[in-house]
DNA sequence: TGATAATTTGACCGTTTGGTAAACACTACA
DNA sequence: TGTAGTGTTTACCAAACGGTCAAATTATCA
């Protein structure tokens, strides 16, 4: 019998699995470069080497495979900011961080561009989650980062502001790849570039939120 | 006889110059919050209140309608960072520079998104000018900023990545509006976001780039 | 091996898309 | 007022779109 692959409750295939991964590696490719309403299905199955029929099989619909995307990415998206921690140094905390967060700007540039790409277009299907579980988890962050500035260890500054500063330049890195390479030039356009990236906004960050007058973050 | 808007070289008409107006305004509405490929023709005429076919009287392809517009937008993008002045006080020229693109953000963010949505997709219309003119006013500028680092005015760092964070931050406001009210919650999302976020980069970029040591800047 | 379920395919469908043709309406100006 | 252009609309087209269907093929395992 033929069930259609969202009614199978129970355990899945070796080919599904095989196959839904490869759908999805080729869904993230598109979708992260076209946006949702500028990809196509076709596109998706030519990427995927399989027909579209085929690949309807296993997603039954563009939104589907969508979804499965987004509800991926978002979680590991978050990642980075839970392993945030209250406990730790500020300074180690901030830096790592940013680290972080630029490791993945540079080893998963298109789940990034996914994100960017709904977002830029008013999250029409992520709406919920940002001013659900995002917004929650950045709220208690901020909490964090007060009770640090409170402490007096860094700066009195807003903790949303830097936290929206971090992501930006960190993920600018992904985003507008192809605009840092042209401004960069091609020497330049090397992986090197996330070195340098990180020194900078490590400097940034550090200096930007150092206690005024306190020597020891000198 | 009816010319194709292309050859007409002479002048226009007071309603080519109302129309061609009317549907810009429209196009930046639909290309700005779906991408190229995302926005329809059909979208465009709707939002413009008029025909399509009327519609491509005056634009004879979608492409020429977004051609325009990133023409235009382009040019005033780069506005603010041509304005960098070398002889100016540092950091009154870096403090005066992330105003002027965190007024942008707020005055005119489908700009912003419309270029945010080109280049995240691999800039496929605009390669040239982001290599060309935008890399050789960066050029000007960075060297600029290298030019205040070797007098001391402010902490050594990579002129390229402090243009790209100061980019990154301020435009996060315009192409990340969903997130950033999501985040910051109901009470927050007013205008006064954007004077929070002024003061914050300013601190941050000011004192991240204070020379060290150095009792003036503090 | 055979039966049964899982997978793949080609042919197809209704809708939307970018764009055209030609007729019609309006406007400016001699 | 007439008429030559300018502007607008209705009707239409071929291609691309998201998605379905039934038939064919392949995998699984008793």
């Amino acid at each position: 019998m033929v069930l259609p692959r969202a009614a199978r409750t129970q355990r899945r295939t070796r080919i599904q699995e095989e196959k839904e991964e490869l759908i999805l590696e080729a869904a993230l490719e598109v979708f992260a470069t076209h946006g949702f309403r500028g990809s196509t299905i076709d596109q998706i199955a030519d990427v995927a080497g399989m027909s579209k029929p085929n690949l309807l099989y296993y997603f039954r619909t563009k939104e589907a495979m969508h979804r499965a995307l987004i509800d991926r990415v978002l979680d590991s998206w978050l990642d980075p900011l839970r392993e945030f921690d209250a406990e730790g140094n500020p300074v180690s905390e901030i830096r790592s961080y940013i680290r972080r967060k630029l490791e993945m700007a540079r080893d998963f540039p298109r789940e990034s561009r996914l994100f960017a790409n709904e977002v830029l277009q008013g999250a029409p299907h992520i709406l919920d989650e940002l001013k659900g579980p995002l917004k929650e988890l950045v709220d208690e962050k901020a909490e964090v980062i007060r009770s640090w500035t409170r402490a007096g260890k860094i700066a009195k500054c807003d903790p949303y502001h830097l936290i929206f500063a971090i992501w930006s330049t960190t993920q600018h890195y992904a985003d507008f790849d192809v605009q840092v390479r042209s401004v960069l030039g091609e020497e330049r356009s090397g992986e090197g570039r996330f070195e340098d990236a990180a020194r900078f906004l490590e400097q940034l960050f550090i200096d930007g939120l150092a206690v005024k007058g306190d020597p020891s973050s000198a």
